[in-house]
DNA sequence: CCAGTTCTTGAGCTACAGGTACAAAACATG
DNA sequence: CATGTTTTGTACCTGTAGCTCAAGAACTGG
């Protein structure tokens, strides 16, 4: 009962995800989310309440929209090599291509808020873990199949590689081109 | 000639940058400069012009200051791999050491402005150039010692390691214990 | 069609960001 | 010590951040 919202509120969120992705959290304005949303002000802090929870609401959207991607191709088929090689190959690929370059949005939001905004860093923290399980995971399979050492630690090669993907997704903002990035993908490859 | 200042330019810049480093380009007011600096707003606007022109000096000195540290470690004696290690360690130790959790202003500053501040992204592109130059002579080194594999390509790994460290500093942003972190300098040295 | 509920719009609010203006203060020189 | 130069503190300015509110619009159940 009572009137129908007049907007998708996922769409907004979108949105919203969309712009804090691109401009970071304290750069946003209540004005700049108004405008991308498409809502009036009102309905804005009606529905969301406000700017930082709007965010929150953003960075889950990035968490559950975005973040997955790769943990998904880490899990697929095929040698564990070309699986690690394809899926920083993706990152480098999607961070190079978007006209923005905004990066990562977990990346940014850890150097942006970590020192201030516990439940950002919690987010962040949580998705991080996230892929190095992932990464820990492939790295045991690797271990098992025998294309990786099993002298190495899966758990500190797991960690490192996130290390590397969290630079190379950081480097991405400020690379003049794809050369330097894509050397980052062959020799993570090769030291294993 | 004139009015002799009242304040010393190196050591306000030097707390501009302390509180940049906190809390990042835009979280920053004026008012928390004035704080900061002890003077008063005339004589900050005054003596550095804006905000931004003040931050672009505060980058410039934490380049100056800061940024060398690691480098000087690296084209230190001994082992290739013993330099590796306490370098990163250090990173390590600093990171966590540093009761507000700063991480790199670099790497902080890549991650906010990269997009939106041309300026200052060209001044991370250099600092970044500096340590990748640095990481590649040391694997050089270590190629011609026979510490490291000569089938493996120096640009390369120095990227690599680049990117490691680079990751390294943004997860000690929002890392919980020095655990993971020395995982991942144990496993970057055994990568090589 | 009335009551109750939820949503929308746009005006309005307080505080402060980021910076300017100006007059007084502190020097150097002749 | 008159003059010109630079610095300083304070007041002030415009615009906007971030949010609230009132009045009404669009629904539902009875």
């Amino acid at each position: 009962m009572g009137r129908p919202k007049q907007f998708d509120p996922e769409a907004a969120v979108e949105q919203a995800m969309q712009v804090f992705w691109r401009q970071g959290y304290a750069a946003t304005t209540p004005q700049d989310l108004v405008d991308a949303l498409g809502i009036g002000k009102g309905s804005l802090y009606h529905a969301f309440g406000s700017k930082h929870a709007l965010f929150e609401l953003a960075l889950r959207r990035y968490r559950d929209s975005q973040a997955v991607a790769v943990i998904e191709l880490l899990g697929g088929e095929g040698p564990v090599k070309d699986r690690l090689r394809a899926a920083l190959r993706m990152l480098v690929e999607m961070d190079l291509t978007d006209p923005d370059r905004r990066g990562c949005m977990a990346v940014n939001t850890a150097a942006e808020l970590a020192g201030a905004d516990e439940v950002a860093a919690e987010l962040v923290r949580r998705m991080f873990d996230r892929t190095e399980e992932a990464l820990r995971a492939l790295v045991e399979e690797g271990r098992r199949s025998g294309e990786i050492s099993p002298e190495r630690d899966a758990r500190a090669v797991g960690s490192m590689l996130l290390s590397t993907a969290v630079g190379l997704r950081l480097l991405a903002r400020v690379a003049e081109g794809p050369e330097r990035l894509a050397l980052v993908v062959e020799a993570t490859v090769d030291s294993l």
